[in-house]
DNA sequence: CGGATTGGGAGTGGTT
DNA sequence: TAACCACTCCCAATCC
């Protein structure tokens, strides 16, 4: 098994907490380079996590279920579970290590400030949001791509992945060749 | 009524 | 060091 990690322009960009071992700079894939010491697990180079991220991460946990749900995944809209919305964003906020608790009001500031970029908009539903075509792409592109081409696409979208012959993990976790999606720890 | 939504604006911590 | 980024925190108003 490899691991690699693409990027287009910034060498910097890594998201999970994998080591990563080699960089691709570009098509094609013999094209492989070093990375830097800083760009390696604990580096100073490595990337915070970002919300949309993490709820992404939610929506794959089953464990999460209770507290945000897909209402129409292949068109990257969600919603949350009005009971248990203030304990996704309390778990969103140790994960940051805020000094405060967080709050689903909060943490619902952030989403609306995604709002002006467009990488999540609001729907006219409770508690219901949706993911850009765009970010839906870059946090899972396997559900839409095939394994060659997701290559590609990870070269325009700066992210860290490591694959072996019939599967692809992203941010721990794994898709195999059906698009079916698993946790890489269990 | 009350939960949900909205946006201004100052502040924080990490990155460039 | 400073600018910049991605939130974080608080608040008041408004919507449904």
């Amino acid at each position: 098994m490899v691991r690699f990690s693409i990027h287009q322009n910034s060498a910097t960009d890594i998201y999970s907490e994998g080591t990563v071992y080699h960089t691709l700079s570009n098509i094609p894939e013999n094209q492989v380079m070093h990375t830097t010491a800083s760009q390696q697990k604990g580096g100073k180079g490595r990337k915070k996590l970002r919300l949309f991220e993490y709820l992404h991460e939610s929506l794959c946990d089953p464990d999460m279920a209770n507290c945000i749900q897909w209402v129409d995944k292949p068109h990257g809209v969600f919603q949350f579970v009005s009971k248990n919305k203030e304990k996704l964003a309390e778990l969103w906020g140790e994960r940051k290590g805020n000094r405060k608790v967080m709050t689903y009001q909060k943490m619902a500031r952030a989403l609306r400030n995604y709002g002006r970029t467009g990488e999540i908009i609001k729907i006219r539903r409770k508690l219901t949001y949706q993911f850009s075509a765009a970010v839906l792409q870059r946090l899972s592109p396997s559900y839409f791509l095939g394994k060659e081409t997701v290559y590609c696409q990870y070269l325009q979208y700066n992210q860290e992945y490591q694959c072996s012959d019939d599967w692809i993990t992203y941010n721990n976790y794994m898709y195999n060749s059906d698009h079916e999606l698993q946790h890489a720890n269990g």
